[in-house]
DNA sequence: TAATTTATTTATCAAATGTTAAACGAATAG
DNA sequence: CTATTCGTTTAACATTTGATAAATAAATTA
């Protein structure tokens, strides 16, 4: 759990009693690569603490595979429009490379919300935080180009090396065909 | 503040007493139509909430006028990607119909979480909901031809027959004149 | 009301992206 | 290692959207 709380740290100071209490309802487990670890039409009821390898958050648009987001290690995992309804998710989590992953139960955690404060706060502002990046990508993709897109994500991460193409298009909203010429343009 | 009240009540019931906490720290601003409520460049420290009126976010990019939101009666508004990181932000808030609005000291606001959490429960809950709102907001702008955008939105709300068509086309990711011709394209 | 400004539409052409299909390359299973 | 599947690129053509400019229409101000 040592990634877990170290992650937590950057955004909220906790005791020792509070991160065994968090330990005591979450466990850890291992998913290979491809594997899917939340299927469609599922109510979110877990946190997911990635400590190794990647995953993406995706959904089926008139069939269609779109993804919405990609993870990598040390990063928080949630289908938040499930999360904070209650409402079922048309969204499907998927592991792309395998994964190690702290489990937190997040009834559980909402309980403990009435007991530390500080609990509420820290999920309050790691969710914040995501909150912000997600207004941060609406704008690349209100008024950027797709090739603009692309060259930003590649300064970003190298997440284009790691990740197959077609997942990657998706998420810049643009077709796999698209994207191949994009990146042709871009070698010359 | 009844409206306000009232609003909260949706999220989090909360004590006499907390509410004229809250009361405590706010003040109400008329502000007439295309006026700036908040300029650019500036961090927030305000949370509104619009009893009456309508408001946009709106940035630049590349000196071209982008707006990201719209707001209408009764609902909260806040850069959040200011307001949760204490840096400042590009962008600015524009009255478009003369507003009536509930001004919340920010600061003010974030202390008394500590001395009521339910006060952090409150606001936690409501822009919680923001989040859901802008992840399906990028689900639509992912996927969705400019057309398609357009016909949700009628049918979302009656935002078209309230506002300038120019900042209907920047929400919607397209140019005025795009917008134009789908409409032309739409009424035949 | 008339004059002026601002918003919207229309037209034309260029560029970006979508669609479909086929070719090529890489990974995987037997 | 070979066969097969899966991923990526290329090509050709259609469609959507962008850019610019001019024409109307609507709103605002004197």
């Amino acid at each position: 759990m040592k990634e877990l709380f170290a992650y937590f740290s950057q955004f909220q100071k906790i005791s020792k009693e509070v991160e065994n209490e968090i330990e005591a309802i979450s466990s850890m487990i291992h998913v290979a690569k491809n594997n899917i670890l939340q299927p469609f039409n599922h109510t979110c009821k877990t946190i997911y603490f990635l400590k190794q390898g990647i995953v993406r958050i995706y959904y089926l648009k008139d069939g269609i595979d779109i993804t919405e987001g990609f993870y990598f290690e040390n990063s928080m995992i949630a289908r938040v429009e499930s999360l904070f309804t209650g409402k079922p998710t048309k969204k499907a989590i998927q592991v792309l490379q395998d994964a190690e992953i702290i489990s937190i139960n997040a009834k559980k955690l909402f309980n403990l919300y009435d007991k530390y404060p500080l609990v509420e706060r820290l999920f309050r502002k790691i969710f914040e935080a995501g909150y912000v990046e997600t207004i941060h990508r609406m704008e690349s993709i209100q008024f950027h180009s797709a090739e603009q897109r692309y060259k930003d994500l590649l300064l970003k991460t190298d997440i284009v090396k790691r990740i197959p193409l077609k997942f990657i298009a998706s998420y810049l909203g643009i077709t796999q065909v698209s994207l191949s010429r994009i990146r042709a343009g871009i070698n010359e």
